[in-house]
DNA sequence: CTAAAATATTTGCGCGCGTAAAGTTTTTAT
DNA sequence: ATAAAAACTTTACGCGCGCAAATATTTTAG
């Protein structure tokens, strides 16, 4: 263990017997030293432990070894499995990954942003607050530090985005429904902040008319991040008004479902794929509690790896090279139709 | 907006006609200045957008401005939402929170610590994962730097410990439940990392022992961070074997009986507070998806708010004060019941 | 209006490390 | 064994700012 104090480089170069830049080098990369070196170095570390100071590497490298992962909501179960993905791969490349949320507040977002373009992060995974994001911002943030967008789309930001295909997840899910029962009504948020929300109603009624089926789409009110309450408040009042058309309801998200199978929960009515039961709910995500709710909820589940994985491979790849691609890109991931016992 | 580009703070302070030291006097304190020269900077500021290098400060200060906060597992909504209040609260306070989660794991617990130490926070608000922790590493941290406990304790841990008082809390509990019904039985996981599992399982004990209950522990396996997979799995089990010796479950935490509600589904054993019901089901922390579960959950709240509140309060106190104070701290506090329809 | 107090400025050092250039030693290839 | 290549050492500068001491200026008090 660590004998007397190092307080810098010089002096621990001084106690390994190698000089300080050949020191420099192995702690930017322990290969590019030669082995006798390398070991020589490692032994004083292991009497000494001494560890660069980061501001002082971090002032002097053009580019830092930081890697920014922003997310709209962290209290979101969904956000925080993607983060902590995420996270774990900037580790295994040697990267140290440093994680925000905008907690819904675009302003927050704002400020994040602020606070990492001083970071000068090699790059940045950012899952941006959608409709509610300051464009002109996210827009100067992505021209000077590489950024990958993921989960949510804005048109023109960023180099690259990962997401699902919510054309064909939705489709899938309305396919389904309609083969086993009736067709589904939507069950969403009006003017949702997240981008897929509008996909995602759009590809209902893409799939609706695909299948000659009347669509009944019902857009509720709610502000916020709290879905499940929304789902609850508002599902209540249009189960209550018997406004679904059909037995069969395809939720905009499982958050929003989870609600929803509370408040018919509450009044009474059986959720179920059981042709006994009142009522059919579906949702959207394989939210990590999805497969807890009673019953259990039928859903289409995000490959959480896949996009986790493509989104930093994406940026490494953007680092790697130097600078941004001319083409943006875009990455969709199918979603896999989760059957399970509410619809 | 921005003219020509700023490089450092002495290019800045020639443009707003103000010495450097000036400069940087403002920086870290904007009412140490005189208000016209306060007045010539911000004009200044507004034109050249400029912020100071955070790695050239934070080099030369002996202190930094930044509050560490380490989670166990941040996937856990309860700690997310901590996090997210924890977070607030320190950046109204002027500070920059850096958010870690340990991901349930010991070696990444231990990881982030060294980084953090490295980082030279102001301070750190820690809720260690507990059992698993390595409480030499843990020690040596908090040797260094202020250190406030919360959630989870560690004796002779951290400067102070801010939690929930499990004694009053379970107490309360059993005795609603014993008011109200059976007595129950104390649903838990056996060797659970969280040191509050097994004040938990304690005070159950004790007050089944004051009330003159004969007491059940049922204590079944499960590992790492999944407790309504455990809860579900295992208590699909135990209440198949009809091991319960009441119709009345009190669970360790939230999560496990989020899984217990949903393996009493899925054996059609309907559960809730009316006497119409085979089994009652309580559970412990109210967290953030137990209003929503089916029947929704009765547990008793922990007061997030006041959690958070006296924990950053009692970190900048040590701040302010300079040094960490002779005697540790524990503050508890106390839960509130939250009767909803499961018991 | 003058002296005292408060605030600015100037000057200059230091933080700990990246990095480049030039010279030296060691390794590898022929 | 010798030349070429690779790795290392030495020397030196710069990054952007905190901070301290001495000096100059402005504000406030009497």
């Amino acid at each position: 263990m660590g004998d007397s104090k190092i307080r810098n480089m010089e002096e621990f170069a001084a106690k390994s017997g190698v000089s300080r830049p050949t020191v420099s080098k192995y702690f930017n990369d322990p290969g590019s030293v030669r082995p006798a070196t390398r070991t020589r170095i490692e032994e004083a570390l292991k009497q000494y432990d001494y560890r660069p100071n980061i501001y002082a590497i971090n002032q002097n490298r053009r580019l830092t070894k930081t890697i920014g992962i922003v997310v709209p909501y962290l209290a979101d179960p969904f956000f925080a499995e993607i983060a902590r993905n995420l996270e774990n791969r900037c580790l295994d490349a040697g990267f140290s990954p440093s994680l925000f949320s905008s907690h819904g507040r675009p302003e927050l977002e704002n400020d994040i942003l602020d606070n990492l373009r001083s970071m000068r992060p090699a790059g940045v995974l950012l899952a941006p607050l959608g409709r509610a994001s300051d464009k002109t911002t996210l827009e100067k943030f992505c021209a000077d530090i590489p950024t990958v967008l993921f989960d949510s789309n804005i048109d023109g930001i960023g180099s690259a985005f990962i997401g699902m295909d919510n054309g064909q997840s939705i489709t899938m899910l309305v396919d389904y429904l309609h083969r086993t029962g009736e067709p589904p009504c939507f069950f969403e948020i009006r003017n949702a902040a997240n981008p897929n929300a509008n996909k995602r109603r759009i590809a209902y009624l893409n799939a609706m008319a695909q299948f000659r089926l009347r669509p009944q789409v019902i857009s509720v009110d709610g502000a916020g991040w709290d879905f499940e309450d929304t789902g609850y408040g508002e599902g209540k009042k249009v189960i209550a008004a018997k406004t679904f058309a059909t037995n069969t309801v395809l939720c905009s998200n499982d958050r929003l479902a989870i609600g929803l199978l509370s408040a018919a929960f509450e009044l009474g009515i059986s959720v179920g794929h059981d042709p006994a039961n009142a009522m059919r709910i579906a949702g959207h995500d394989d939210h990590p509690f999805a497969r807890f709710t009673c019953p259990p909820l039928t859903t289409v589940a995000q490959d959480y790896a896949a996009i986790s994985d493509r989104s930093v491979e994406t940026l490494f790849t953007m680092i790697d090279g130097g600078e941004t691609p001319k083409t943006r890109s875009e990455t969709l991931f199918d979603g896999t139709l989760v059957m399970r016992a509410s619809a």
